[in-house]
DNA sequence: CTTAAAAATTTTAGACATAAAATATTAGGG
DNA sequence: CCCTAATATTTTATGTCTAAAATTTTTAAG
């Protein structure tokens, strides 16, 4: 492996020891902890209140968003996991009687899936309280603060794609 | 179900504006994003580089940072992970013949965890390329986009940690 | 010493997640 | 129409994670 270099033109403090990239690692560490943060309560309340898990509430949420009923096919890609995790996630919602699955009138091989009127009554409850708890999990946070921390987190999510490479 | 009640009288920035929390949403969904697209592509390389999973990586981390050989118990406690987690994590560290447990020689109920020679090797290495890796995917960001991204997602751990109360 | 509480770990049951193989159906080219 | 490739989903195997129960050992109280 060759050497990485960091532009060091700014940063003495990385200079002093190449190889180092101890600024960036602890970036990384404190973005990790403050999602970690926020998400370890959002699970907490949302299963203390609610009894149910955040896999579950984000499927409702793609389910509550999208104008039509779904595919199984459509639903893992928009919520970018794998086609196997969303079978088993209906799986549970549809046992709970939140979710509704019938097979698609066009396509044999796919099934639509919908809310149910109990889950987009039970979705719309879990919805605003989610809405409130982020809202005061950032409470702290000023306006021109809440606009740095997106426009500088939209530059990082570009700079990590780029690294990733051009797939997607 | 009857209604979740939120206690209003403690958040009067929530009670202006019921319901409408699109920006701190917005933001929670991007810090987010960006954590999984960094995270996942480490996962993705240590898989394809070095053959093994983050949470093995994060295990040896832990141990390599310690000075001394640590018990589960106080490994389940710096990764901020059950202790059943660490049990299956270290059995399978063990048949990798990268982490050695031995019976504590002052207490019969604990197991000493630490580092193989293998072991210790084996993280130098992935610890080094897991810092190429990251100081790419923020290769775009200038030192003080940097500092001022530290500085605002410390600000908003304290203030996440603050909603969350007195516990911890 | 004996007994009860505390501590360290393991086990169990359940959920979530992936990748890869298997199944079923559709669609297109000859 | 038939064969093949692509598509949609499920199944399987493995790993991660938690909460709660169970086990073993230590510690402290009487």
């Amino acid at each position: 492996m060759e050497d990485h270099a960091i532009p060091l033109d700014a940063e003495t403090k990385v200079a002093e020891r190449p190889h180092d990239h101890q600024h960036e690692l602890r970036l990384w560490l404190r973005l990790f902890t403050c999602k970690e943060v926020i998400e370890s309560e959002v699970r907490r309340r949302l299963r203390d209140s609610f009894d149910v898990t955040l896999p579950r509430f984000d499927l409702m949420a793609q389910l509550d968003r999208a104008p039509k009923a779904m595919t199984l096919g459509e639903l893992s890609q928009r919520m970018m996991v794998s086609n196997g995790n969303v079978t088993g996630l209906v799986d549970r919602l549809v046992e709970q009687g939140l979710v509704s699955r019938r097979p698609s009138p066009k396509d044999r091989r796919a099934q639509l899936v919908s809310l149910t009127a109990k889950g987009r009554r039970f979705f719309a409850a879990m919805a605003r309280a989610n809405g409130d708890w982020i809202a005061e999990m950032f409470a702290d946070l000023s306006g021109d603060d809440m606009d740095t921390l997106m426009r500088l987190l939209a530059k990082a999510k570009i700079s990590a794609r780029k690294a990733i490479g051009v797939r997607r």
